[in-house]
DNA sequence: ATATAAATGTTGTCAATGCAACTGTTGTAT
DNA sequence: ATACAACAGTTGCATTGACAACATTTATAT
């Protein structure tokens, strides 16, 4: 095998492009005491209310932990309502103010909008992307899964 | 406009891919005094001999500081060469050493391979992938250049 | 020649996220 | 009924990376 040739990793570009939403959404979220991170949970209580931290955690993938912290956070922003599930009080019930169904509408719209523009001139359709970028994300998934269990 | 169908953000996807990535190469050099971030450093200075941290921050888009405390940590891991360019002191001139091109070598056959398992079942080839992740990071970056000098 | 600007790297601070240890609540087995 | 396991959330610490302030060295302008 020949060294040649630095592709850069493929991991680079992920970094990137993550990097670069976390400053695009920064920028536009300063005036609003929140950040970048809360923009998907935000998104997902609009559609899903009275979800609790596990629910969002599962969905898009991420620790417990990270997602306690955000919610923390659209709590002291004063953008939802978080209460003791009174049917499992382990659970926290958690849904959007009105102030908060304001920001996550909009932060739908400039999503879209960004979306729109990084995948501009790729010679496959945003369906198509998103498709892929889901089975990529599966598949990185499942590697790690499978290294823990071989040992 | 209806807000209904909760479609994950494809920032959530490079958040995956990117975590997973780095959960991956952790484990793999837990033994070796480094951590996953290094891998495309190393990678680059296996391609690029005596280059200098502004290179490598060119290269892959990010941060000087963030250079620094890589190149650190191979320092400290003893992996690197790191000296004074005597044709301009504010540089520094690196390369690998023996143990740094073994590990960088072997991270470039262990990243051949997951970039592999991850791109699995998807429907266009790994060139094509490649192409398409460089046009959105390069979009990505474009847009918060723009909005720079909108103000 | 001197003052100012630019280049290169370092460091403090912060955001996003994983992991592990912990608390409190609920469920299960004996 | 009691003990133990599982669930839901919180918090400390680590890692990757951005940004800004800083130091040192070099280049430029007058």
């Amino acid at each position: 095998m020949v060294y040649k040739n630095d592709n850069i990793p493929l991991t680079a570009y992920f970094s990137i492009v993550k990097q670069q939403q976390i400053i695009f959404f920064n920028k536009i979220l300063e005036k609003e005491c929140i950040t970048a991170g809360q923009t998907p949970f935000l998104i997902y209580l609009l559609y899903n209310e009275k979800s609790c931290q596990e629910d969002i955690a599962n969905h898009y993938k991420i620790d417990k932990g990270a997602v306690a912290r955000g919610i923390r956070k659209l709590e002291d922003a004063k953008l939802i309502y978080k209460e003791i599930d009174e049917n499992n009080r382990r659970k926290y019930c958690i849904s959007l103010n009105k102030d908060g169904e304001k920001i996550a509408k909009k932060l739908i719209e400039i999503n879209d909008e960004w979306e729109k523009t990084i995948s501009e001139n790729i010679n496959i359709s945003k369906e198509d992307l998103k498709e892929i970028l889901r089975e990529i994300a599966n598949n990185a998934i499942q590697t790690n899964k499978m290294e823990d269990s071989d040992g």
